[in-house]
Formats: C-alpha cells, structure tokens, sequence
DNA sequence: TTGTAGGCGTTATCAG
DNA sequence: CTGATAACGCCTACAA
C-alpha cells in the first residue's frame, strides 16, 4: 500500500484543513465543528490513520503517561512473590488518577535493556532495590523524574514508604526466645547482587546493601547475636527448603529458625517435616510477610503480617502527588504479630 | 541553575563538537576518538546531562523497547491470579533477546488511561482478553505494531498461542462421568465484561465473549450438555466459595462440580467442607490449571495441568521474532490430567 | 472556529 | 573519525 505511514498532516491534508485542526480533533482539546470533524475523521479512515503517534505525542508534551515500577532481583522471581505482585497492586491503585500504566523494570547493573535511565517514564517506584542503583538514581532524580521508594534508603528528599522491619523482626525474634530457645538460626535473603545461598562466614551488617535484609536481620541479631546466620539469594520455597536441610544437619540441631520470609520459612518447615522431624514438637520455625503459606497445611506459619497492599497503594498515591506537583512525604506501617502453629516451646534438651 | 534541562546540543556546543559527535558518543554507535569522548562527558557532567531523552530517542529510532501486555480485566485480579503471572514470567523469558520491558495494559473499555492504541510499544501480547477489544487490536496491526494473541481469536494473521481448552476440559468431564457423576454443575469464569456472578438462565456458547471461558464450557458441556451453569465473574477462590454455596444449596443436592479454575475449585471444596459436606465421599471438584492449590490439603485438586510458563515464553518468542522481522507462528500447546483426591466414585442415590 | 509557525531532542545519512 | 543537514510526528501559542 504506503510505503510510509500516515500522518496527522496527510490526514489534514486530505480532508482540506490545517494539521492543527486536525489534531485538535483527536485530541479534543478545544471545539470543532460537527462537519470539520466528519471530514477529518473520513479523511483519517481513508489513509488508515488510526491516531496520533505515541511517540512523538509524548515527546511533544513532556509526558508518557507511564511509570516505571523498578524490581530488585531477576523479574522471574518477582512474579513469583507473593507478596511484590501484592504490591504491584497496590500501587497500581495508588496511581489510578494519573491514568498511567506500570512499565516493570529491573534494577541489573548489566543493564542492556530500558532502564530507569533509558525509558520513557514519568515516574518511578523503587521496589526493594539494591543500593548499587544509587547512581542511576541520582540521575533520574536529577532528570526532573520524580521517584518513590518503598523500603530502602534513597537518600535526602526521596519519600520512602517503609515497614518497621528490624523491631518487627525483633520482636517475633523475641517471642520464639520467650519459648526458651536458645540454639536457633537466622535465614535470611540475599545481602547483596551476588550473593550464593550458603552460611554467612562473618556479619558486617553494614556491607549488605539490600535494605530490607539488613534491617531484619539487625533485629534479629539484637535478640539471638550469636546465633549462626544463613543466606539465601531469595524469598523461595525452594531455597528455603535447602536453608532447611543445611540446618537440620548441624550437630547439635538448631530448635528454632528465623526466616526472614514466609516463603523461606515454609520451604524449612517442609524440609523438617520431610526429614521426619516434627514441627513445632521439635523445630520451631517463623517466617515474615503474612502471606497464604501454601503447602505446609494443617501448619500456619507464626509471623509477622505486613500491609503490602497499603504499601503499594501508599506509594503510588505518593508518587501520583509528586508528579502533579502536590507536595508530600513518606509513609511509614507497621507489622502486626500473628502466631501460628509452626512455633512451640524449645524441646527439652 | 538553568530554566530548562540541558539537551545534547548544549553539550555539544559546550564541548565544542558538533551535536551528531556528542550523540555517537552516547549511543556508541560508531567509534570516536578517546579524546573527543572525554571532552564530551566532562561537558555533559558540568552541565548534568545524564544521557538522551528517551521519548526523542524513541521518535526518532521508532522504536521504544516495550512490549505491551493486555491483561483481561482488572489489573489487581490479574495480579492475584497465578496463572497469569506464571505467564507473565513466561512472556519476559521469552522477550529477553529483544532488551525491551514490559508495559501492563488493561482491555477496559472505558478508556482512560494508556492502551493499546495510545502507548508507544513496539508489540504486544494479548492475554485473555475480552472480544470487545477486537477493533482497536485492528488499529494497532494497521499501524504494523506486531502482536500476539494468548488463547484468544485474532483474526487473521495475528499469531496465537493456543491451548486445547475444549478438549481438556471435555477430557476431565468424561472422567468425572467415568466415576458415575450424573447429578452435576458447571461453574465457569465470566462470560464478558459486565456478568455478574449466579446462574446462566440459559446457554448461548457464541454470546461468551471470552474465549476461554466458552471453548472450556463447550467442551463441559459436550459430556454434559444440561448440567446447570454457574458462572463467576473472575478466577477467585472466594467466588468459587460462594460457587460453592450456591450449589450446595440446590434439591437435591449435585455430586459434583466441574470448575473452570483451580482457584474456584478450592473455593468450592471449602465451601463444602465449610458446610459438613465430605470431599470426594459426598461431593466431588475438578478444577483446570495445575496451579499449586493452597489450602486445601490434606486434599489435593484433580485437574487439567496447563504449560503456563511455556505458553508465556512462546509468546515472547514470537513476539521478538515478529518484531525482528522473522517469520514465524503461533504454537499449540496441551493440558495433561492429573489426578488428585477431590474426586470419587458418585454417592450411592 | 481555524490556520501559521516553530520547536520538542534526538539520530540517520552522507559528505568531508 | 567528525560535521552539516534533515527529518521523526506532533502540539500549542498566537494570530486571523
């Protein structure tokens, strides 16, 4: 047929009028009459003109009508957590008024593909990233793009949308010692980009960058400091599970363990169940999140809930705001404790 | 500082290259002298230029890296619903060697926000989408964006990853028949956008406009052409609860349910075991997807196992070698049984 | 209500 | 390896 598109001006063209008032017509932005319509919209169906460009429509205006929601990890293994698809709900939410959609993102450093940096984007919310993004960050911020962060440290003028994760970790920490366990083990995701699952040699807080990790274990650590800490690379069944196996072969065995996630804690409770040992009876085990532990039925995880989805939502309407112009700030929730089965008293040694 | 944002050009001047030097530099598109780089990066970071504009950038290349993908109703549903992140999953798998991410879109027809029409994508995959939107996906391949539809007709020349629907739900049927159920219902996803949850009065296969709810009923029905029809409006194990109830409820009493979704079957098999009623003993579920069923153990679903994540990938596949101009098309894939115990023999009348 | 003009910021092309 | 030129397709003051 055409060698090329058509345009708004070859639809102006044909249909006898200026390219404004053509444009005018599609995007309704001021009166026209009936008939320049019909003519213009005839025109249009003439060339198979379905609409102006998107492309250049946005560079015209300055918007996109988009926003970027950047995942920490390998996107794979976002949609598989629970409580990131939660999330993403809430924030989809949360920016229902400004009519945009959500383009995912990741936050690799091999970045090849778009990228805060390299996307068309008129905002952005930070998902438990890693700090190596500090950088880029600084750019899009120095871009004019305004951004959100949900748990982690964006530094100065960032609103960040946070959870009390070290005195919630703390605190259930603190319940499984009221049981009287004292051999226990910490089982925590990833410390940084290129951690390999495995026991954590030496603890330097400081030196992991995922803020969420950090934060949790710090609570932990105030309440079991010596305790043998173990290090998964994410919020897996699968890792847990093996975080499980690796614990059980300790001698002595460990009563009690400390996840940092439902979904590690139900891969250990499976692990304990499949090696015959009975849970809670003789390993105690709790997890983090407040999600539908699936799989370790009639167990329910001991726990701490957080409001994922108020997070979500809290974030997008944050950023919403930012984006018009509104001035506002962070917002700060809180976990609630909720006790399962999967935790009982410390077996008599 | 300045009014308005530096552009290359600025950089350019300041380094006193011409403004297609400055670019090459950026886009690293053709070699330059390691001199003139520096030259240009020091003039950019004096004026805090951090890199092109994405939406000039994407004007003038004509492309944008993103690929849209169209979900089927409400986005916080879409995200709930575990066989559509799987996909998800899938579809960024199988896009990877196009560098490009993922921009969710909705089907609404209300039209507000971005769509299909209105965001700047370079294709798009199609998952379980409603027909109505069959005239702008019209649009959007005469404005030659590629596009790839998941268990869904397209029309001609649009790619579809395809499942055996009718067949496997039929397969599951005959097996349930096989156990000697005579007294049976069916309970389906939505049959448009507007159904509201309860009995269909009556069955008019060719007014679903969702193509998977009415290829699996057509196949239910194929073994049990006048079982009545109970239909929710989404894949949620609460509509399947109240599914549930509602079934339980009629006189007599069915001795089993023949569910379109793993997530209505459970919501069914509790509704049951909610309401004293014995599963398989007295009342018998299938379900469809394969998804790991959560919270119903000890009981584990019998149902139609779908290739989600490959039937993602694919589309990704084809997608990125449409995009790139090879030929290619669509791929069928097949459910596989399995048997669970949430079905059994019929009760003795 | 409609037309005119100019630029949004970049990059492909081609010549030097 | 670098520079000049010309679009990419649209939108919005502003003027008529």
């Amino acid at each position: 047929m055409s060698a090329r598109r058509a345009t708004i001006a070859d639809v102006a063209r044909e249909a006898g009028v200026s390219p404004s008032t053509a444009s005018v017509v599609f995007s309704g932005k001021t009166q026209v009459t009936d008939a320049t319509r019909q003519r213009v919209l005839a025109a249009a169906s003439a060339l198979g003109y379905t609409g102006p460009d998107p492309r250049a429509a946005s560079l015209r205006r300055g918007r996109s009508g988009i926003i970027g929601v950047v995942l920490g990890g390998r996107l794979r293994s976002a949609f598989l957590d629970p409580v990131t698809t939660v999330v993403l709900d809430g924030i989809s939410e949360g920016i229902a008024p400004l009519d945009a959609a959500i383009l995912l993102l990741r936050d690799d450093a091999t970045e090849t593909g778009p990228s805060l940096m390299t996307a068309p984007i008129d905002g952005a919310v930070l998902l438990g990233c890693s700090a190596h993004m500090r950088s880029s960050l600084d750019d899009v911020r120095g871009r004019g793009i305004p951004v959100v962060v949900i748990e982690g440290d964006a530094g100065e003028g960032v609103p960040q949308i946070g959870l009390d994760n070290e005195a919630a970790q703390r605190h259930i920490a603190e319940y499984t010692k009221g049981l009287g366990h004292e051999r226990v083990v910490h089982v925590t995701m990833a410390f940084d980009a290129s951690t390999r699952a495995g026991w954590a040699p030496s603890v330097d807080l400081d030196a992991i960058t995922v803020d969420v990790t950090r934060d949790r274990l710090r609570g932990a650590l105030e309440v079991y400091p010596d305790a043998p800490i173990y290090h998964a690379t994410g919020s897996l069944i699968d890792e847990g599970y093996a975080a499980g196996q690796a614990i059980l072969a300790l001698d002595p065995r460990p009563t009690a363990a400390i996840a940092q996630t439902d979904l590690l804690a139900v891969g250990i409770v499976r692990a304990a169940l499949d090696a015959g040992v009975r849970v809670p009876e003789d390993f105690s085990v709790t997890g983090f999140d407040g999600i539908r532990a699936d799989g370790i039925a009639p167990h329910r995880l001991t726990t701490m809930a957080q409001p994922a989805a108020d997070k979500g939502r809290a974030a997008g309407e944050v950023l919403a705001a930012l984006i018009q112009g509104t001035p506002t700030s962070g917002v700060d929730f809180a976990s609630r404790f909720r006790e399962g089965n999967t935790t009982g008293p410390a077996p008599r040694a």
